[in-house]
DNA sequence: ATGCTTGTTCGATGCTCATCAAACTTATCA
DNA sequence: TGATAAGTTTGATGAGCATCGAACAAGCAT
């Protein structure tokens, strides 16, 4: 449904981005609980809705957005519905270890 | 010469906070730095003006603050001047990795 | 077709916070 | 006793950004 949306089933990926860009995404609390949910499930696409409580459609959007350039998450659409994926082996490669401990220190 | 300073050569410490405010702590490029600046310090205290570059006494001050009530840093005085320690066993109790991670990134 | 669902985009609003200058405190030095 | 230096605090300003509703786009159902 995205106005930019790729024709096959999953975006176009950015780098990793830079350190500060990483935490400054990691350092909001509704980005940090959607990181934590993608993380409880098993490194595999999660569907949008079920990524986000209590705040709006257009606010989770626009925080997918934020994680999405910064390279933590990437975007595909499986059934139809739009996922989100947490990209650990890249993350790992660009920031060894900052992703996961943050993970770890997540439950 | 602050004014809740105690009477001994090291303030009282607060526990290391949790995770969304360290992040938040991190996620700022002057506090990033004045980190890596500490950690590059051999993990010994290193004075205040040796922190910083191309922001205001005030701002800094306020900075170290912010590192101080989240936990990262411990102020303390030697020589007649205010010095600042990274808590690297304190964090790294309190969030295995997070810090130490960061800091070997920003290399 | 018509509607319903999902997600994005846009515009506006309000709050948080990084920043500075100025005043103040404490200590050191002449 | 001044005078200078180092940090802190306060108050004000400005920018960034989290948030929302509304409008839009795309797909799927009936």
């Amino acid at each position: 449904m995205p106005l930019d949306t790729p024709v096959d089933a999953t975006d176009t990926v950015a780098p990793v981005a830079d350190l500060h860009t990483v935490l400054q995404a990691l350092a909001d609390p509704v980005r940090l609980e959607m990181v934590r949910r993608l993380a409880a499930g098993g490194d595999g696409p999660v569907r949008c809705s079920a990524l986000y409580d209590g705040v709006s459609k257009s606010t989770a959007s626009h925080h997918f957005k934020t994680l999405r350039e910064a390279g933590i998450t990437r975007r595909s659409y499986v059934d139809g519905v739009v996922h989100h994926t947490l990209r650990r082996d890249e993350l790992e490669e660009a920031l060894p270890g900052v992703v996961t401990s943050i993970v770890t220190a997540l439950d």
